[in-house]
DNA sequence: CCATAAAGTTTCATTTTGAAACTTTATGGG
DNA sequence: CCCATAAAGTTTCAAAATGAAACTTTATGG
């Protein structure tokens, strides 16, 4: 499969990779989270090369994530701003965090800690059912396939809890 | 910055890269939760090359998200399971789900539904406190950094919201 | 005895990437 | 005025990652 067809194809999950499925997309989303909006701040602050954030930048906003908006105009300069679609990948990256939080600990405990301003207390992301709000556990989950998207092969007898 | 050196960053979302933030990892992660388990059946099912599915899959056993378990042993066969660490996955990629149903639909609708037996009704995952349990509103966040955790450069005053 | 299958590895050409230098327009200092 | 610096890129080139195809090993079925 080429990265070209990714976003073609009967899946959320790779068509949501054909924009952020690769290894600096998310470095610069996750800077732009945290109020980065100039090219030279997203450089210095991932120490990613100058031509590799000019094409990740401008894929992202040919994807609608980021917009690319005029701050001065002699000489022309833009910053990158998170479009709404783009500010709608925050659960993927606080879900990646906690992940990150909770797996990848080198024993300093996690980096950043965020608080809930409503309940005042420090706290990680959590996934709910959008319909009922309890939290989700996978093997309370039934998947469904419209016809054009084919179930991947499995010898084993399918697992009927967790799936995607 | 290397890809070898994601790991050491003081930030968990990098660290979490380090393990899935390439382009196949996630859509091997993705077959894997619909119960894929073997070589050949990966490999079909994502068309991906032989050397580069070999080198993922080792590279997720190393991790500890996969296991390598044999199902036979003359000629030794073995199957990739998802461990724990893998499962804690699931978050990650429904997030992403999420995102392409909204943001990616063709016009065909989501490719997969998802019903909560529970409540009995399709749903999306939604982020929610994990102390409150009320719906995560990025403006509702403070992000606290840990003295090693340096925030990114940004030009403008810092937002107080919508921060990772 | 031959074909096929599973799970890889090897080889090689193509693509992607990173580092460094260069470009353009403007501002600040001596 | 002249030089240094800054921002936001682009160009060039060598190194690394990738995909396609062929090859390997052990076993089963006809």
């Amino acid at each position: 499969m080429r990265w070209t067809e990714l976003d073609e194809e009967p899946c959320s999950v790779a068509r949501t990779l054909s924009v952020i499925g690769d290894r600096w997309t998310l470095l610069v989303l996750r800077n732009a989270f945290l109020g980065t909006r100039r090219f030279e701040d997203f450089r210095s602050g991932l120490r990613i090369s100058r031509p590799r954030l000019s094409d990740r930048l401008q894929k992202l906003v040919a994807a609608g994530v980021l917009d690319r908006v005029a701050y001065q105009a002699q000489p022309p300069r833009h910053e990158y701003r998170l479009t709404e679609k783009g500010r709608d990948l925050y659960p993927v990256l606080m879900t990646m965090l906690r992940w990150g939080d909770r797996w990848m600990d080198d024993g300093g405990g996690p980096p950043l800690r965020h608080r809930h301003t409503d309940c005042g207390r420090h706290f990680h992301a959590a996934i709910h059912c959008s319909e009922c709000g309890e939290p989700l556990d996978p093997r309370a989950i039934r998947t469904e396939f419209r016809p054009d998207a084919v179930p991947p092969p499995a010898h084993q007898p399918r697992q009927t809890g967790t799936t995607t």
